[in-house]
DNA sequence: TCTGGGGTCCTAGGACCC
DNA sequence: TCTGGGGTCCTAGGACCC
């Protein structure tokens, strides 16, 4: 294994053997924090926390300064600055750090076309074709480093692997500002000490249970049966547990993945019980998620409804619909449907959300529906939609449709 | 301490069909 | 009259990640 330290100062050494180690980790250190810090240098030596101040927020993100308090990210404001009164709290500009993710994902993309981006401040790559040209994974992963550095002004650490999740675990040893190497045969002494919370998709829940089976390290999971694991974390999540403690990964690097569900929520600031103002939320976060569908061409078929309770109880309720849509009415009546007899007990709401799954490209049908009776901003929108995803379509009043009709529209149809 | 908002994946039970 | 086994779809909840 070759670590560079903070100041980059350790070049790999000649002896480390990274050539099968052609996955990269590439993740922003306290990205929307540092981002901030850009705009604000004279807050550099200062705690920083980003996030809302009021009501019942959490840390969105926090830098290094104020880690050494004991604050991170998704952590209850109220506490983070108990443990740090002194931290400057800033707002988070979600625009600017979309911005600096596009710089950042295109040198990404200059040193090689297969780029995977995980979040907005984390990529996996495959380097294996670039070596050629630019060196090994570890000259590599240093080049992005200088480049994300000279570029943007901001750090980054690099972990280099010959899987996702190893790559993955390098970059979180290596942060803050750093790079680790690990040589695919060093990979089992790399992962055995490890403790299990360090394992992607080892979360409290899970930890807990393997405590109770007297299981602390990665290793002690290698070394458990697969039965005795599938028979406490069920079948799927034990044997990929137990994989994964092998440093066995078979996911490769892809470069897209398609949405599955889009949806908004909101929070209030105090508990909620008039049925009238949350129906008002339901029409706003239906109009929400029917935008973002219209906006990426597609169209959902369920429509999900979640209620958190003052007590934090979350419930979801679901219906799925005959025919996928877009169109924001359609998910609110059915959104409203389902509140319904949630509502009749007058519960107390803490949060709210509308989510649309199922998603597809409508079946290829260039057919949109709207009432009459509704605002002539949503008949546009689904003029808009339509012709943006078929190039041309049949939009009309739904009165204007038999129930036939209806009836026949099925995925894969043509248009009538 | 008191818990955001965006998601993905897995499980389990029931309905329904063959 | 009593009962199988597999497959798919739907729904609800929960764990987990950033």
């Amino acid at each position: 294994m070759s670590k560079q330290d903070g100041s980059g100062r350790q070049v790999t050494t000649a002896t480390v053997d990274d050539s099968a180690a052609t996955i990269l980790h590439v993740d922003m250190d306290a990205f929307f924090a540092s981002v901030e810090l850009l705009d604000h240098p004279e807050l550099a030596d200062k705690p920083v926390i980003v996030g809302h101040r009021a009501g019942r927020s959490v840390v969105t993100a926090a830098n290094y300064v104020a880690r050494r308090y004991g604050v991170n990210s998704a952590m209850p404001m109220s506490v983070a600055l108990r443990r740090c009164p002194q931290a400057v709290v800033l707002e988070p500009h979600g625009s600017r750090y979309r911005e600096y993710s596009k710089r950042v994902m295109a040198i990404f993309e200059d040193v090689t076309p297969l780029v995977e981006p995980v979040s907005i401040d984390e990529a996996f790559l495959d380097v294996a074709g670039a070596r050629r040209i630019h060196g090994s994974p570890a000259e590599i992963g240093a080049l992005i480093r200088r480049r994300v550095e000279a570029e943007t002004g901001l750090t980054c650490s690099v972990g280099a692997a010959a899987s996702k999740f190893v790559a993955k675990l390098a970059s979180g040893r290596a942060k803050p500002n750093g790079l680790l190497v690990v040589p695919a045969a060093d990979t089992v002494a790399f992962l055995h000490p490890l403790p299990v919370s360090a394992l992607w998709g080892v979360g409290q829940a899970t930890e807990q249970a393997l405590t109770r089976l007297g299981l602390r390290l990665i290793g002690d999971i290698a070394n458990t049966p697969l039965p005795v694991l599938q028979k406490t974390l069920g079948d799927a999540s034990g044997s990929k547990l137990y994989e994964l403690a092998w440093g066995r990964d078979p996911r490769e690097v892809t470069l897209h993945r398609e949405e599955k569900s889009v949806g908004h929520e909101m929070t209030f600031e105090h508990d909620v019980t008039d049925a009238a103002r949350l129906g008002r939320e339901i029409l706003r976060l239906s109009e929400q998620v029917g935008a973002r569908l219209r906006r990426a061409g597609v169209t959902g078929r369920t429509v999900v409804l979640k209620l958190r309770y003052g007590d934090f109880t979350t419930v979801t309720r679901s219906r799925t619909l005959a025919e996928p849509t877009d169109v924001s009415r359609r998910i609110y009546d059915e959104a409203m449907a389902i509140f319904e007899p949630l509502a009749a007990s007058r519960p107390r709401v803490r949060l709210i959300g509308v989510r649309m799954e199922q998603l597809g490209d409508g079946g290829g049908l260039g057919l949109a529906l709207w009432d009459p009776d509704d605002d002539w901003r949503e008949a546009e929108r689904a003029v808009d939609s339509v012709t943006a995803r078929f190039g041309m379509g049949i939009v009309q009043p739904a009165s204007l449709m038999t129930p036939g009709a209806i009836d026949r529209r099925r995925p894969g149809a043509s248009p009538p």
